[in-house]
DNA sequence: AACTAGCATTTTTTT
DNA sequence: AATGCTAGTT
């Protein structure tokens, strides 16, 4: 038993009642940083060892991975590892592939059901579409897909699909193959995991009571990031419609920092979840431990455009603190340069590069501020970009890993088939396809027969007929699979891993002696010694843990922290949840945040500006504000209009700066001032007008001012020399040799400010 | 069947 | 600019 004063102590009176109402539904709408994984795991802990609930009653629910590792660790400390272990913690995905296994045999797939990952998710598509004698132009399969998906998370099965239009009517067809194609292959994609378990609690009683007797107390981090068929199982589990029922259900969220709708999520289950537990005990976390008063003051001012919410009013007492910075920077480069000269003037004054972190809309932003940061010797963390799992040496070795674990899996053998090419190409494939048709089997057992002859040509079809180059082909494939899966009950995964890589070839094939592949085999080395982690488990249940936990992992929480004193690089969307003292916020600008996706559905804009919300919330004690006026995108280069967002932004709040120190009110120009908001642009007073530069000042005389061998200076760049000129358009198009690390750069004069010396 | 050149596309990310 | 896919060539 634990002291409940003790439990208790530390925290605020909000937080404080979060933890310890333990009777009835609590809704608890949390602010940034105001403590919302403490409340989970003390209220977690409080359960346990003050009011004496049995571990096992509880569940508790994340949206990653890492979320869940978090609160394990975290709750360790509180309750001791025996409460822990009988405790599920989970992904929602991971606990509904749990749940969904141990009840399979009143579902349509056995408990050895392989979970599809986007890329086999496309392929089946592509497959029910070839089944279904469907043009790829027509009806992409991505498109298809989405809609798939966005179905399933509304609870929409392909039996019900109702279609506004007739895309609508022919993606309703594809649905229902592509689930024919999913059934036939034991698998489920992710969102089924999710369909599957809310449908089977709500339509099952018996199976539905049995889960709601166990999990007595259940608790949602995020959940402004649930979707429909997330709050149909939450409800169900909490039995929303039993008045007798205790229904504890513990929710935490933030409609604020809902960015996910474009996957399904929709913040309003909040609303929803406040009408479906009439006497719901809403607790508001308000106090922020995370920021200056001056950011979330700044953060503040740029939500509550949004409309449709409850407002919070975040408060601090860390005290007002520095100023948010706002700089325009000439392009992305010196955006950078920007970055760069910033961070090292904070780290010679004796800060720490880990306290920084960039944060952008796109990871197309990452390569330039990558670039600076290589040239400037900053060490640095990137997060995201390409993933380990997406890379298709790690697939590839994986599908030959399902293969051997479920023959079943055609995705999987559509992608090692012919991979290291080995001559069988569609002609082959669709031949053997045609074999597996005519005898009513999967095409694994036509491969099996084909190799031990069975079945004579003449008894098939002419499509199934087989000259012997490609029954040559099929048959030495077929020999090598049929070894490993004699293997695989014999074999821990990491040596079963390795006899693949040598029968398939496919080692020999990535060592060609390039670099690449010589990363490539590096990859494939480390998923082999992720295999290693199985080894305490028998050769198969090994292989089906290691599968199924890679399927239901992403390495953004393999990535941790990352070792050392570094500077970090992310997304604004795998920024939620992180802090850090010192935030960048670069390519501030329209179509990239709000990205240009967005700009012309209501719904999305405000997405956008919770994004922009996040980003702002995630710094303790500095911001950086940035976009540049000439942005390259594409491939070409093009002017950028600062973000809207900025607009919103209190005048009192910011700090300009141009490249030459800070602009206070008085040296702007009257322009921005009487302007009822605050941005104004930090270049030259006469290009303030609009955006319509083009036309301005320096135009007037139509020749160049600089000339090559002129020796100039930069505020960024230090000392250079022209190496040629030319007017365009009416801008001075320089381009200067710098002395130093700046390397050749070409410059529109007039914003670049070179001064000639 | 394997290789290659031209063409279109371009968010965010977890599971 | 870079990537991935299709269609055409070897």
């Amino acid at each position: 038993m634990l002291d409940p004063d003790q439990l208790l102590n530390g925290l605020n009176d909000a937080q404080r009642q979060a933890v310890a109402t333990v009777e009835g539904p609590v809704l608890v709408l949390a602010g940034p940083g105001s403590g919302k994984t403490r409340v989970l795991t003390h209220r977690v802990a409080y359960l346990i060892g003050v009011v004496g609930v049995p571990a096992w009653h509880l569940m508790s629910v994340t949206f990653t991975n890492k979320a869940a590792k978090e609160m394990k660790e975290r709750l360790g400390g509180l309750i001791g590892p025996a409460a822990l272990d009988q405790l599920t913690i989970g992904t929602f995905h991971a606990i509904c592939a749990r749940l969904l296994r141990r009840e399979t045999q009143a579902l349509p797939f056995d408990d050895r059901f392989v979970i599809f990952d986007t890329d086999d998710q496309l392929r089946a598509v592509k497959q029910a579409m070839v089944d279904l004698n469907l043009d790829e132009k027509t009806y992409r399969p991505q498109s298809v897909l989405g809609a798939i998906s966005s179905a399933k998370n509304e609870l929409i099965r392909a039996e019900d699909f109702v279609a506004p239009s007739y895309w609508h009517e022919v993606a309703g067809r594809i649905y229902k193959r592509y689930q024919t194609v999913l059934r036939a292959n034991n698998a489920l994609d992710f969102d089924d995991l999710l369909l599957e378990t809310a449908l089977l609690l709500r339509d099952d009683e018996s199976v539905a009571r049995r889960y709601r007797e166990r999990y007595g107390f259940l608790m949602v981090d995020e959940f402004q990031d649930t979707n429909t068929a997330q709050y149909a199982m939450l409800r169900s589990l909490s039995a929303a419609e039993d008045k007798d029922a205790p229904h504890n259900l513990c929710a935490v969220g933030d409609e604020d920092q809902s960015i996910y709708r474009w996957r399904g999520a929709d913040y309003r289950n909040i609303t929803r979840l406040r009408k479906d537990f009439p006497g719901i005990k809403v607790i508001l976390l308000e106090q922020n431990y995370r920021s200056s008063q001056t950011i979330l003051d700044a953060a503040r001012a740029v939500i509550d455009v949004n409309a449709h919410r409850t407002k919070k009013a975040l408060w601090s007492e860390l005290g007002d603190g520095d100023k948010l910075t706002l700089f325009e920077a000439y392009d992305e480069q010196e955006e950078a340069a920007y970055i760069v000269r910033e961070i090292q003037r904070r780290t010679a004054g004796g800060g720490r590069y880990g306290d920084c972190a960039i944060m952008y809309r796109t990871n197309a932003q990452s390569r330039v501020l990558e670039d600076a940061f290589v040239r400037a010797h900053i060490p640095y963390q990137l997060v995201g970009g390409t993933r380990f799992y997406e890379r298709r040496e790690v697939r590839d070795m994986l599908a030959y890993l399902r293969f051997v674990h479920n023959p079943r899996d055609e995705m999987a053998l559509g992608r090692i088939i012919n991979v290291p090419p080995r001559a069988i190409g569609p002609k082959a494939l669709t031949t053997l396809a045609a074999r597996a048709q005519a005898a009513g089997q999967s095409l694994w057992e036509a491969l099996c027969s084909l190799a031990a002859d069975e079945i004579p040509d003449e008894l098939l079809p002419p499509a199934a007929h087989l000259d012997a180059r490609g029954r040559g082909a099929l048959v030495r494939f077929q020999q090598l699979m049929a070894e490993a899966i004699a293997n695989r009950d014999l074999l821990p995964a990491d040596q079963l891993l390795d006899q693949l890589l040598d029968l398939s070839g496919y080692a020999r094939w990535l060592k060609d002696g390039t670099e690449e592949g010589q990363d490539r085999w590096e990859n494939v080395q480390e998923l082999r010694g992720l295999a290693l982690d199985y080894h305490h488990l028998s050769p198969q249940e090994g292989l089906g843990a290691m599968l199924e936990s890679v399927a239901l992992a992403s390495d953004t929480d393999a990535m941790g922290q990352g070792e050392g004193d570094r500077v970090t690089l992310l997304t604004l969307h795998s920024a939620k949840g992180l802090e850090y003292p010192v935030v960048f916020m670069p390519g501030l600008e329209e179509r990239i945040l709000p990205h240009s996706r967005s700009i012309d559905d209501p719904e999305s804009l405000a997405e956008e500006r919770r994004l922009f919300y996040v980003g702002l919330t995630r710094a303790m004690r500095k911001l950086y504000l940035m976009h540049v006026f000439r942005r390259t995108l594409y491939g070409s280069s093009e002017m950028a209009e600062p973000s809207r967002f900025l607009r919103d932004l209190p005048a009192g709040s910011l700090e300009q700066r141009s490249k030459s120190g800070v602009v206070t009110p008085n040296n702007r120009s009257a322009t921005a001032r009487s302007s009822a908001t605050t941005w104004a642009p930090s270049r030259p007073p006469q290009t303030q007008a609009g955006a319509s530069a083009a036309a301005a000042p320096a135009a007037a005389s139509n020749k160049a001012q600089l000339k090559a061998g002129d020796r100039v200076r930069h505020s960024h760049f230090g000392a250079g020399v022209v190496v040629s000129s030319a007017v365009k358009d009416g801008d001075e198009e320089v381009t200067v040799a710098f002395v130093g690390g700046a390397g050749v750069k070409k410059l529109m004069q007039r914003f670049a400010k070179l001064e000639k010396v």
